[in-house]
DNA sequence: GTCTATATTGCGATAGAC
DNA sequence: GTCTATCGCAATATAGAC
């Protein structure tokens, strides 16, 4: 019935990481929500930290997979190859719900596990928007006195901080009217019509 | 020379929990950095959670200031009002550069901060940018499909996201690309132009 | 591979002198 | 109001039995 210890305290540390931060979990805390002993940490990843980067490797898998795919679509339009970010975020969100704060944790608060682990992802994301942004604004698609580098940033604002805020996102809005795939496809036709060209 | 070691302690205490998080700063540290004696802080604030509040607070003021001058522009344009939210943001972080990533870690990584003080704060946010996008549909001006809760978030997240990435951002753009007022009013012209009522 | 017991360090908080 | 010294506790990590 030891199914299997590495596992499980990969996947009890990832929402206890998520919403408490990485100082203020304890290595007592995850061993006991893991259902293994305190010792088993230190066995296995060698201590707290090796613990928390094993994690975040474990929740970037679904991104370090959606980037390989995606290289091979440089040929589809710039608005679709957005669009494949944007359902990439809808997606990862679904596969682990934990990705997000931790990234954002990471960025609000850097530890070691951002210059070990995040910085190795972030960097491949933001270059496919910026290429896709690059020929849209070539092709006269998007506007041209767009600023591209601010304009990935812009993207990501927009998709990501709904997945940061909905716990209190939860307080201010009926409990109805929040749903990820909704709140995706309303944020991106916003930022897509947005950064349009005007029609003449 | 004995300023006044209450500030002291408040604008020592800012950078340190913004950049490290509430539990992975210790008292010894926060004192240090004031260049007070460790016993200040639980004879100023009570202890280390009393001093986080109390910073929190202060860093909450610009944005209780500005909330108070706002009511009494209900008669402006649903746009402009919008607006005046925008250059809140960027005027913002410009008096108090670690609010908004404060702001950022209680939304991820909640401690008894959130429930104290931000919470009194988010909520009349919300509010102001709901108003405005409320009247701005029924004027016909914003698209009339548009589902205002999300649009509020969306509004929040392309104009907040950037002051937390910005670290990231640097290692991404030439450091000559990084003005926060450029980034500002161009996210917020694609958030405008994005909710706009298309011309027939 | 998993456990208990423990070594060691650093924490937050305060008593009491000044 | 500020200091030093210290208490009591919880932290991470590991040694050694099983």
């Amino acid at each position: 019935m030891e199914k299997d210890t590495r596992l499980k305290l990969i996947e009890a540390a990832a929402p206890l990481f998520a919403q408490k931060s990485f100082a203020a979990v304890s290595v007592r805390e995850l061993a006991q929500a893991a259902g293994a002993n305190i010792a088993a940490v230190s066995y296995h990843y060698g201590g707290k930290e090796g613990l928390y980067h094993a994690m975040l490797e474990y929740q970037f898998e679904p991104i370090a997979e959606a980037l390989e795919r995606i290289q091979t679509m440089s040929s589809l339009p710039p608005a679709e190859r957005l669009g494949l970010y944007a359902s990439l975020v809808a997606g990862v969100h679904h596969r682990r719900p934990y990705l997000l704060r931790l990234v954002h944790a990471e960025l609000t608060s850097p530890t070691s596990g951002f210059e070990a682990v995040v910085k190795k992802y972030i960097p491949q994301i933001f270059r496919f928007i910026h290429q896709a942004l690059e020929e849209g604004v070539a092709a006269g698609e998007f506007r041209p006195d767009l600023d591209i580098g601010l304009a990935v940033i812009s993207l990501a604002g927009i998709l990501n901080f709904y997945f940061v805020a909905k716990p209190m996102a939860r307080q201010l809005l009926p409990a109805s009217g929040l749903s990820d795939e909704k709140y995706v496809s309303q944020a991106f036709a916003i930022y897509l019509n947005g950064i349009r060209r005007e029609k003449p």
